[in-house]
DNA sequence: CGGGAGGATGGCACCGCTGTCATTGCCGCC
DNA sequence: GGCGGCAATGACAGCGGTGCCATCCTCCCG
């Protein structure tokens, strides 16, 4: 059963079958003008000689690589690795192979390796995540280098390519109306990383839903964080130290609430009873920890899925339009998830 | 600025720097016998050119592909994640590139995935993590192609790929030796899934520290858990409800042990004072949650850094030593991380 | 019954690079 | 002074496919 040593080609197929090695080419790819008889003949020899195409060979004729990278920054923890598993399930679904490629975008030669990335490997397509969606030098490199590209959650929707996100502004405003439907008025909020979209959305959701239900934002309360752990039991003290301090906590996300819960926890609080907190993101985290958080999940797979789609899409009708217009800029559909981390008020039975 | 729209190729390097082709090519690749300052003048064309060689033709000509794969089972959190930054650390610095796929190995055709895989993309190495790193179809595809493979955390040992591990029983070992001299002796254990290495290991380490310690292992208290939070809620009920329960719970792994942690707040126990619980690997989980959970670090990142590592190694002396052998089977040092979990058992101050 | 449309197939250049081998020039040594 | 040896360079044939165009055949229609 050693079948030749070599790997067998389009040739060896061709020969087998008794075609033209371009007709093969054709029914590889699923071309037309191909005969049932010739197609049954070369699919048998294909079959038989357990041919693969390869892929180098087949990028180098045909300027397509049939390669999807994603691009992002840190490793976000569960986050990064649940976009990987959306985009991998549609590249699977689609043929295509991902790549992915971490960029330091602190680091002086950005630029440099963003171009290597895209240009070496000659991408089709790239999906970005935070927090390269939106560096300015990545973004040029890719329209420079007329890749196409999907951001999930950019801070700016841009005219020249698609992007996926949740509201986070609007989940956080739910959120806060939570807090508030409880009973809550001094609702601590402790934000993420300065400059961050997500910071901001979350902070101004927050904001806007205590104004509209008439109370004031103490800036006492609110505490600026980084969406670590380490960055939020400082916040948390110093919002739990306070004198009159607050009854419910909003954390930027969900690592920074299970600081404020175990600050909590140190200080013998009973929780919810004594202090409600609600996260963001619902990471595992969230319901492993206890009490299990009350949180925004966002469908962070399936907007990764989406992405994928709109970019496959895209590639697909190469050629043909150059880019559709408008971009496509969709919004998925969060989830505020009560769990029993969230109680009315102590004193306010 | 706009230069030519054609993205410039080795000959236009050559041309402008009044070289041949090969000799650009020598550059490229550092290969001796290069003039200095006919390499000077190479390098400063290559910079005004911007060029950026396109490894598709680079590997359709030379058979290597400067891809490496990752191969793993169902996308297993954090783990799956760290494995990866640790990849990517090493590809980068050695000019590789890192290529992800899922396999679903209980798919029939997992034959037909990993030979596309494989085949296709004329992987240069692959790096096997759980639970693929003993499917034995997955392993056959690989030798057959001829492409050098290390495993993270396998099974067994072969003889015809390296590995990278932790001495897992020793650590469930020594974990156990740390409940026994707090004093526990009834300490339960919830196993993981069945048949899964880790399970054998750290269950054997569990009950090898028992029986040295003169603790018989009594099977009323050994629960089979599947290493998810849900199926060790119903274990960690089974265990408390018992009339003479366990004053100690080793999970298996730190998901488990999240789980019995939850149970026991529900009851109204107090942690650490009620019942001590460890875990093990020490996910981002285990200290956030509260009280934090004493368990054992597995240098992730490490494992995967020290498998690329081999892998690179291997391959850049690939045509030279066929195989090193004996193959390298590294073990790397695991950390018991003792937090705020366990104690001693109630009524021994 | 001639001509044209369009399906089916093949020929061949070429994608951008590397491997192999040939060639050149120079140096040292007997 | 002739010659082997080696550094330095180049010529050229592929690697395994795809794109473009030519060709052939069949069928339909005026």
């Amino acid at each position: 059963m050693a079948g030749p040593d070599r790997k067998p080609t389009i040739i060896d197929v061709a020969r087998l079958a008794g075609a033209s090695i371009k007709t093969v080419s054709r029914v590889i790819n699923k071309e037309r003008y191909v005969s049932p008889d010739m197609q049954e003949r070369i699919e048998k020899a294909v079959a038989e000689l357990g041919y693969q195409p390869n892929m180098m060979a087949r990028s180098l004729a045909s300027e397509r690589s049939n390669l999807i990278g994603h691009l992002y920054g840190d490793a976000g923890g569960p986050y990064t690795l649940e976009i990987q598993v959306g985009l991998l399930n549609r590249c699977r679904a689609h043929g295509y192979h991902l790549m992915i490629e971490e960029i330091d975008y602190r680091s002086p030669n950005v630029e440099q390796r963003a171009s290597a990335i895209v240009n070496q490997m000659r991408l089709d397509g790239v999906v970005l995540t935070a927090p390269v969606t939106d560096n300015p030098i990545v973004l040029r490199i890719l329209e420079e280098a007329g890749v196409p590209y999907v951001r999930v959650t950019p801070q700016q929707e841009s005219e020249t390519s698609p992007s996926v996100r949740i509201d986070e502004r609007q989940a956080a405003y739910t959120l806060t109306q939570h807090l508030l439907a409880l009973g809550h008025r001094r609702i601590g909020f402790i934000k993420g990383k300065a400059n961050h979209t997500a910071t901001i959305l979350r902070y101004t959701g927050y904001c806007e839903a205590l104004t509209d239900a008439g109370v004031t934002v103490d800036p006492v309360l609110v505490e600026q964080g980084e969406f670590t752990y380490a960055s939020a039991v400082a916040c948390a003290r110093r919002l739990l130290d306070q004198p009159h301090r607050p009854t419910a906590i909003f954390a930027s996300n969900d690592e920074m609430a299970a600081a404020v819960v175990a600050e909590a926890h140190n200080r013998g609080f009973s929780l919810p009873a004594n202090l409600s907190v609600v996260g963001f993101d619902d990471t595992p985290l969230a319901e492993m920890m206890w009490p299990p958080l009350t949180t925004v999940r966002q469908p962070v797979r399936e907007m990764a899925e989406t992405a994928a789609d709109i970019l496959i899409g895209l590639l697909s009708q190469r050629g043909k339009v150059d880019w559709p217009k408008p971009v496509p800029h969709q919004v998925l559909a969060h989830t505020i998830l009560l769990r029993q981390s969230t109680a009315r008020p102590p004193g306010k039975a």
